[in-house]
DNA sequence: GCGTCATGTTAACAGTGCACACATAAATAG
DNA sequence: CTATTTATGTGTGCACTGTTAACATGACGC
């Protein structure tokens, strides 16, 4: 926690980024559902009704939360487009989707979570459709075909290997590699056809 | 609700089927998290506190509409396995996968709850085993290769599909058919190398 | 009929999100 | 520099939740 409230104050000084930053840690140490309000006044040193003056309810809260959650997804993805060549581009992309998946299990969860979408802000959407922006970059560098099928088994297969090991589903073998799993699941050729 | 409560009597008769299939109701309609147990009381007509005498908690009862999803699951995937030759067998559970998940969408969130999962009481474990044995059979009818990447590819494939669905990620063309969208995205031959 | 026990009820506790009126202090106008 | 407006934090209260404990009812075996 990087700020310091100088206790006693009555005003804060920045209450709002300070609650973001407790909120961030509650999310990722309990879930989304488990990080109340109340509690999170409590941890930050102020009223139970001082969250109010900055996000008008919970799910907006939350919505801020998921906000700087697709700013850093954007982010990573950027840097992996960058940094890759343009044939192993969607390798290291997948890569990035489900090592982020990974490393903030709950903030990937709230991201994806239909409870905010529902009440659907502008600005989660602008969030959201910016980070997936850059994943339909992508869809450039998909082989010949029918590319949108493709990009979207790329991207059922990358969410889909991310949900489950999120879900401890996939058991994974001891010291295995998950780098390895992913690559190997992506490069995989199999096609499961009708006929 | 298939059950008749014959109102004004102090035992209800069977509490705990109509519990459940109101709380089954209340569960696709509200999502796990709308499911109160005080509202579920209400609405079958009982006192708040009943419930406690069939479930020990509001998580035993979601574990409880848990195990019978995996039993519908289980069923359905069965049927989907017996009624389909060995070759389409992948085709036609995959299509049958991605069906029961958007037909029953929290029933399904559910059966992948991390909340449940955490407790894990023994009930739920076997249900869900049980299930996936179903999925671990299809494993054999799958092309030479790594067996259980393509296995882990698959259900990746799958898994991720419906949830992408589920979550209203994936924009549907006007008219477009889901069953022909799953059937091209899971027999699409591409892969992404990382070479 | 009598007692036992499963299954209901009532009442209470602790917790939640949220809204209101009020208090304080910082910013801004004159 | 003072006065007032505005932003921000407090206190209190409401309606709701899950859960427990003590008590009531009535179905079933003797």
């Amino acid at each position: 926690m990087s700020t310091s409230p100088i206790s006693g104050r009555y005003h804060h000084g920045d209450l709002r980024r300070a609650l973001l930053d407790a909120a961030m840690e509650m999310l990722e140490a309990e879930g989304a559902a488990g990080l109340g309000l109340r509690e999170l006044a409590r941890v930050v040193g102020v009223s139970a009704a001082a969250p109010y003056r900055h996000f008008d309810s919970k799910i907006a809260l939350l919505e801020a939360l998921a906000i700087t959650g697709y700013q850093r997804f954007s982010r990573m993805m950027g840097e992996a487009e960058r940094d890759s060549a343009p044939e192993q581009r969607i390798a290291t992309m997948g890569q990035t989707y489900v090592r982020f998946a990974l490393a903030n299990p709950n903030l990937f969860r709230l991201m994806f979570s239909p409870d905010l979408k529902r009440d659907n802000r502008p600005g989660l959407r602008m969030a959201a459709d910016a980070a997936f922006d850059t994943l339909r970059a992508v869809t450039a560098a998909l082989p010949e075909g029918d590319k949108r099928i493709a990009a979207l088994k790329a991207w059922a297969q990358v969410h889909g290997l991310a949900v489950l090991l999120l879900d401890g589903q996939i058991a994974l073998r001891p010291n295995e590699d998950i780098g390895a799993l992913i690559a190997a699941v992506l490069a995989d050729k199999t096609g499961f056809d009708a006929a």
